[in-house]
DNA sequence: GTAGATGCAAAGTATTTGCGACAAG
DNA sequence: CTTGTCGCAAATACTTTGCATCTAC
């Protein structure tokens, strides 16, 4: 089991409200990739007074602290997830919606060997890829 | 020399305004990746009573016609370029924000590898990678 | 001639921010 | 205590749209 959103903003020294911990506990328990609009639906069940604003805002510190990971998919709107140890990338249904997460050492590699190439440390990436299910 | 954006619109059956005449000529000239807004301040040099309005019709417009492509890098807004045989990605510098264009046909294929092993066919896919100058 | 394009300004979305009240460390 | 956070509403940024007019074909 990993550190929990808690552990990670006491060791990263984010100060944790109530109105953090709710966030935090909603995007633990969350299986899916919400927008903020979605989390703050399912935030304002627990407590409805926290207000939009504030999911925005600690979405956005999250993010910046490595707690979520934000990713902007084709013409929708920003969605988050949990960040642990173990990186991913997402296969987006075309039809659906539905994403799947997916790793590839050979394509991680890849990557870096292509930012090399050209002089540069990879420092970040994002791969996508979007495809619609095969009538097998 | 491969089809001008002129000749992709009459070939695709898109009316030809002087107002798309002119964004077409401003994107195929272009050798970045410019935003909407930066888009408009060009064409308006041409010709100032095109509306940033026409701007942005035109541009999702040709983006649904296969002309353009559009790219949202991460937390910047919608840039676009233009759309010919040669597919590549991009790698982005992110201390100068300058883009450069690869081509790794091994990570393509790799990518549709992915696909099929979940059982989906690739339509599209986004790959884009985050890098610093390496001091040599 | 007619369907579709344009310009304008107004309306939509998504997100951020100023501010006074409030709470965590 | 003090610094940072919250809720609220207003502001911002980007993009789309209704409508009357105009234009490509």
């Amino acid at each position: 089991m990993s550190e929990t959103i808690e552990q990670k903003c006491i060791a990263k020294g984010v100060k944790l409200t109530d109105q953090r911990k709710i966030i935090a506990k909603v995007m633990s328990e969350a299986n899916d990739h919400p927008d903020v609009d979605e989390l703050y639906n399912r935030v304002s069940k627990i407590d409805s007074k926290i207000s939009i604003a504030t999911v925005y805002r600690t979405v956005k510190l999250f993010e910046e602290f490595g707690i979520l990971a934000k990713h902007e998919f084709k013409g929708d709107k920003a969605r988050y997830e949990t960040l642990n140890e173990s990186h991913h990338d997402h296969l987006i249904d075309v039809k659906s919606g539905e994403i799947i997460e997916f790793v590839d050492e050979e394509i991680e590699n890849l990557q870096k060997k292509v930012a090399e190439k050209y002089g540069y440390e990879l420092v970040d990436h994002k791969l996508e890829l979007y495809g619609v299910k095969k009538k097998s």
